[in-house]
DNA sequence: TGCAATTTCGC
DNA sequence: CGAAATTGC
């Protein structure tokens, strides 16, 4: 390559890291153009055909968004963006062939699908004597990196959340890189941001949406400075009341790579340090998430703990919809469900209450949840997703067991005492403190409770005592 | 990061 | 006798 009179050109391959600040990738692929007298290009490929599964509705409607912010971000450092779509090695091929790219450049994926991305990104770069250079990362500490005394893989979140805290302190994030002095990298041919027809649009349904998220990176770090001055230290004491503004709703800008992980821990700890870990804790539970789906690449649809497989679910259409669309008659359950499908967002207590209605109460699969929400969330990530589920449910490595099942009212009466949350996304049910003359006119609208959670709790109880044989009978 | 029944505590 | 701790699902 060194023959070649082209001019020093590398590519930088993006995934999920659409970002520009903490980049090793990008950082070295500039510091690389620099030293050689040469340019950067980025490429973002959309291979639908290769991906584990396909991206959901509100993740879709967000990437789009992300990719638009990207390329303003990106050509302020001087690096243009190319979008491309179709199969992973022959559009990797294509662009290295048409920029005369020297090296490739991404940071190493953090799940098993991206890790199998860069092996056949590889392959496909090979014959063209082109190498892939794959460092840096999405997580603090690396998926196989935080193992027990005896070389195993943590399974049970405490002890792993002892050893990151203690023992793994995160590398510093890198600043974002000085921009390239003028000049053009080679023309490469790429698509338009709106030919990957990402966005909603009979009917577009993002509207609530657009009014709830800025994606892209700008909006992670407005994201993150207001909650570095406002919520972070009251974080471990407010957190659970979904009425109040007391998380940071960064998780679909981590999802997406727009602000890494080991930024938002530095910038934590160093104005707000020991107040700062009841919220680090749950970025804690991203990584563990992670490092549980290297374990196990199936977790989106395999329960962890193999007696599930067993498990009598009940197979009612109808039911779950009426728990997708908001209509169980259960006000707290109605409110997340609604303002999920109109934001894209649900508060986490919430997202603790539905699922554990729909395993427990209704008996339902959490795979199906899974793929609810999987599609809904603009958060949902390949990860978290599954990991929560399987934990809400009792089939994970490190669950709640499951026979802890939330009853919706009291969660209702401890986390939403007002009913000013419930009345937010529901507006025609008789929260408590409804004036219940003007409720009376619209309650006939708001369905009655579709189960008693008493007799559903006992059903539950049962069918996970199926699961195991009984002593008597042995 | 559960709930409810039961026992013990503290006055 | 109500609050708090304990226990089992």
């Amino acid at each position: 390559m060194s023959t070649s009179l082209a001019p020093y050109h590398a590519l930088v391959w993006l995934r999920d890291d659409l970002r520009t600040d903490d980049h090793p990738a990008l950082t070295e692929a500039i510091r690389l153009a620099r030293q050689h007298n040469g340019r950067v290009t980025a490429v973002y490929i959309l291979d639908e055909a290769l991906w584990s599964r396909p991206l959901g509705g509100a993740s879709r409607w967000w990437l789009h968004h992300s990719l638009a912010a990207l390329a303003d971000d990106l050509q302020r450092l001087g690096v243009p963006l190319v979008l491309r779509q179709g199969d992973l090695r022959q559009q990797l091929a294509d662009v290295v062939r048409q920029g005369s790219v020297q090296a490739v450049l991404c940071n190493r994926g953090q799940t098993p699908f991206l890790r199998r991305c860069e092996a056949a990104a590889r392959e496909a770069l090979e014959p063209l004597g082109c190498p892939l250079l794959a460092g840096g990362g999405e997580l603090m500490v690396e998926p196989d990196k935080i193992l027990t005394g005896s070389g195993q893989p943590y399974r049970v979140f405490t002890p792993f959340w002892k050893a990151l805290s203690q023992h793994h302190q995160p590398k510093a994030p890198l600043p974002e890189p000085e921009a390239l002095g003028p000049g053009v990298a080679p023309v490469i041919s790429g698509l338009t941001l709106a030919s990957l027809a990402l966005l909603p649009s009979t009917p577009d349904w993002a509207g609530g949406l657009r009014k709830s998220w800025q994606p892209g990176q700008a909006g992670a770090r407005r994201c993150l400075d207001a909650f570095l001055q406002g919520s972070v230290a009251r974080y471990g004491s407010q957190r659970d009341f979904p009425a109040q503004p007391a998380t940071s709703r960064l998780s679909p800008h981590l999802r997406f790579g727009e602000l890494s992980p080991r930024r938002l821990w530095d910038a934590v700890i160093a104005l707000h340090g020991a107040d700062g870990m009841p919220f680090l804790r749950e970025v804690g539970w991203r990584e563990f998430n992670h490092h549980l789906l290297f374990q196990w690449p199936e977790m989106a649809t395999v329960p962890l703990k193999p007696e599930f497989t067993r498990f009598p679910w009940r197979d009612d259409q109808r039911e779950f919809q009426r728990w997708c669309r908001g209509l169980t008659g259960f006000p707290i359950v109605d409110a997340g469900q609604r303002e999920l499908w109109q934001t894209g967002w649900m508060h986490n207590r919430v997202r603790m209450i539905v699922a554990s209605f729909l395993v427990k109460d209704l008996l339902l699969p959490w795979q199906w949840g899974e793929e609810w929400m999987w599609d809904t969330l603009v958060d949902a990530c390949p990860a978290n997703n599954p990991g929560n589920w399987q934990w809400v449910s009792g089939c994970g490595a490190d669950a709640a067991p499951y026979f802890r099942v939330f009853n919706p009212s009291l969660q209702a009466a401890k986390f939403d005492s007002d009913g000013l949350y419930q009345r937010r996304w529901v507006p025609e049910s008789a929260a408590p403190g409804d004036d219940l003359f003007a409720a009376a006119s619209t309650r006939r609208r708001y369905p009655l409770p579709m189960l008693d959670h008493g007799a559903a709790r006992d059903r539950a109880l049962a069918a996970l005592a199926s699961l195991k044989p009984d002593p008597d009978t042995v």
